[in-house]
DNA sequence: GCCACGACC
């Protein structure tokens, strides 16, 4: 094996286990690559699924089960079969360098017509009609795209890629085709936002139309649809929020819930209200009143298809088998100690030795990506003059739009695409052109630890059941008066959320006034439902409208709820950004110093150029990507009050009091007194808190604190701490349990 | 005297 570059990582290897050269061990993902199959095939009725998905022992098709040859050499491994260019290089595993320098751009190419053709190939495309056929007879259907012979995560990741991408991608369009977008619209959730604007920008192409027309899609600050929008992408909270709004959902005929295999307690939700939707809308009473009966299409990859099909009543399951070996994955021979030289390695032994394709590497985090990016960009520069082009495109969630983007433009001819990413594209971006997968495998266990270390912490997880219950309760109550008073135990879940978080969760939204005694959604509730935020800021920003002062704590609540970091922090500026960081401190800690932070830059926006508010932010430290995205969910809140009849303008000037009054009404869980050993306790449990080295609080002592969240490591930690003076929280709920 | 990552509204 020559690599040229092996010989020259040595500072890496130096304290780590030396990786000989990697033994590469393409491994295709379906077991039987040759006559692998197309499968469209009613199995809900006679045969348990999981016995067709064990092998290839497939009962004999009862209904029209269309079984197709597969036609593709398996060199042909574009994604969507963008990135194939013209016939003449079709299936041709050795491509001429001069081959490579005429392709044309394929963009020019890609006319929806081209697209159709290469549509009419996919393997779904045999199945179409049998598709349409069940979806008409039936009101929910089960899609469900195989995972081949074995079931690692890794094989499953490429597996979401080459099914969804290709085949799944067709459904909304064989819906749109096959009429059931006449008086509604096809809606298709995905659970990720990028997903959901990718897929869009990808069906529009293949119609033949722009984005925000026939097609388009809806994801928090950002929406493209219009009145003649017919299919349309959106997030899964997207279609909860709109719940709010619309109970039944009366403008959509059919929706689409993809990657429902994931089930966050959101597509949970959202599982239950469409079943219970279509229950309501699917009566003959509604259908006098002319709306249409809600068609609901279940898109999973694993086995669950069963238990959806249960749930909706013994749904039909449509087996999709599709071609599974389109992009080839690697994994090391060995578990490597350095998964980052590692992938290194691997990516340039196939940039070397294998045909042009785009290379997806899954690493675990940003870090990783930064440092990677630099090798592969350095290795690339002293690659022989007769090898190709190498174009890095990193792709994390919290990268500016622009720079992700560069992961879905063509690759240019005789370059290679190397995309860095974490998880983020580990289900549903549509990276054209990608035809090897690296998979360090270390994200998957990484965060699977992370998630073992969540779920034993109450407070992380309670949350989020809280605040969906108050939108259940909130969706329900405003259907009409005969549903008030459901408790969310009523609700039919899959899986029921565990019972004591449940009432964990009650007994917060009691103490934050959201529900009454009997457990009945009050006002206050209402309102905080329909507020994008979690439950405590809703209550807090409901708080600041009683004391005046709604615009501060909109901009602290904007900057805690933005997803990046305000203060950009490591190890080696961390004096300097401290040293910088003191301007903007107060008595009272970090809350406040948020909201100084805020107010400077607003100041600053207002008089310096782009480059010099960068420059701002660069000398004090501060992550004005933070600052950009939080003054977006700024002008969503803004919006959100105007329709609650909430001034947002009311501000109570220098004074911090009414401002601190009001978050600690909605955190009024996370409060801990200061006691004579010196210690914080929480006034609930009086379990010890420490408040976390990065606040400006840490080091003092004060009597009384609250906070936005615990971070359990060694120690608990606090962060986003703020003191307060006691009297602040003897009216408190939470501080009345605890006398009571 | 300090741990992530990712996702949604």
């Amino acid at each position: 094996m020559s690599i040229g570059f092996t010989n020259t990582i040595t500072t890496r290897a130096s304290n780590s286990v030396l990786i000989s050269p990697l033994r590469l061990q393409p491994r295709p993902i379906s077991h039987s690559q040759k006559n692998s199959s197309v499968m469209l095939q009613n199995t809900s009725q006679q045969s348990p699924v999981g016995k067709n998905l064990s092998g290839d022992t497939l009962p004999p098709p009862k209904r029209k089960a269309v079984e197709m040859a597969d036609s593709e050499d398996e060199s042909d491994v574009s994604l969507h079969g963008i990135n194939r260019v013209s016939p003449a290089l079709n299936g041709s595993k050795k491509i001429s360098k001069k081959a490579r320098l005429n392709r044309p751009p394929f963009r020019s190419k890609s006319t929806a017509n081209d697209l159709l053709r290469q549509r009419e190939e996919l393997p779904i495309w045999t199945g179409r009609e049998t598709l349409l056929k069940e979806i008409c007879q039936s009101d929910t259907v089960v899609i469900l795209g195989e995972t081949g012979s074995g079931k690692t995560t890794r094989k499953h990741y490429t597996f979401r890629f080459v099914l969804i991408l290709t085949d799944l991608l067709e459904v909304p369009q064989f819906l749109l085709e096959g009429g059931f977008a006449k008086d509604g619209i096809i809606a298709c959730t995905q659970p990720r936002r990028v997903a959901a604007t990718s897929l869009a920008s990808r069906v529009a192409a293949e119609q033949g139309v722009t984005v925000g027309t026939t097609v388009g899609y809806a994801v928090r600050f950002d929406e493209r649809s219009s009145p003649e929008t017919k299919i349309k992408f959106l997030t899964d909270g997207m279609l909860v929020r709109e719940l709010l709004g619309d109970p039944l959902l009366s403008k959509y005929n059919v929706i689409i819930v993809d990657e429902a295999h994931e089930r966050t307690l959101r597509t949970d939700f959202l599982l239950a209200s469409l079943k219970d939707i279509q229950k309501r809308r699917n009566t003959n009473k509604l259908i006098e009143r002319r709306l249409n009966p809600l068609k609901i299409v279940i898109m999973s990859a694993t086995l669950d298809a069963e238990r959806f099909s249960q749930y909706y009543n013994n749904a039909k399951i449509l087996n999709i088998k599709g071609r599974q070996h389109t992009v080839k994955i690697y994994y090391t021979a060995q578990p490597q100690e350095d998964f980052s030289e590692a992938a290194l390695k691997t990516f340039f032994q196939v940039h070397v030795t294998q045909p042009p394709g785009d290379v997806l590497i899954f690493l675990p985090g940003q870090e990783e990506i930064e440092s990677l990016q630099q090798s592969v960009r350095m290795y690339a520069n002293d690659l022989p003059h007769d090898k190709m082009q190498v174009i890095v495109c990193p792709m994390y969630a919290s990268l500016a739009p622009s720079l992700q983007n560069k992961a879905f433009i063509p690759t240019p001819p005789n370059t290679r695409k190397c995309i860095l990413a974490t998880n983020i594209a580990e289900t549903s971006i549509t990276i054209p052109g990608i035809k090897y997968v690296i998979d360090t495998g270390f994200c998957k266990e990484k965060s699977y630890i992370a998630r073992e270390r969540g779920s034993a912490v109450e407070s992380l997880i309670t949350q989020p059941i809280s605040k969906s219950s108050a939108m259940q309760r909130a969706g329900r109550a405003g259907r009409l008066l005969k549903c008030l008073g459901q408790s969310p135990e009523d609700v039919d879940f899959m899986d029921p959320p565990d019972p004591d978080y449940v009432k964990v969760s009650l007994l917060n939204l009691f103490g934050l006034g959201a529900l009454d005694s009997k457990g009945t959604i009050t006002d206050t509730g209402r309102k905080m439902a329909s507020l994008p935020l979690e439950t405590s800021f809703a209550r807090s920003l409901l708080a600041a409208q009683e004391n005046g002062c709604t615009y501060e704590v909109l901009s602290i609540i904007s900057i805690t709820s933005a997803s990046a970091k305000l203060f950009i922090d490591s190890s080696e500026t961390r004096e300097a950004a401290y040293a910088a960081r003191q301007k903007f401190v107060h008595p009272s800690g970090d809350h406040i110093v948020y909201l100084n932070v805020l107010r400077a830059y607003r100041d600053i926006a207002k008089q310096e150029t782009i480059r010099g508010r960068k420059e701002w932010c660069r000398s004090h430290f501060i992550n004005e990507r933070a600052i950009k995205e939080s003054e977006d969910i700024m002008e969503q809140l803004k919006r959100v009050c105007e329709k609650l009849q909430i001034d947002w303008k009311a501000s109570s000037g220098e004074n911090v009091e009414p401002i601190l009054k009001s978050l600690v009404r909605g955190l009024h869980q996370n409060v801990a007194l200061l006691h004579p050993d010196g210690q914080y306790k929480q006034i609930q449990d009086r379990t010890a808190v420490n408040v976390h080295p990065g606040s400006s609080l840490s080091g003092r002592k004060v009597s009384c604190i609250f906070y936005e969240e615990l971070i359990f490591t060694n120690r608990t930690y606090a962060r986003g701490v703020s003191s307060i003076p006691v009297s602040f929280i003897a009216e408190l709920p939470s501080y009345q349990f605890r006398a009571a």
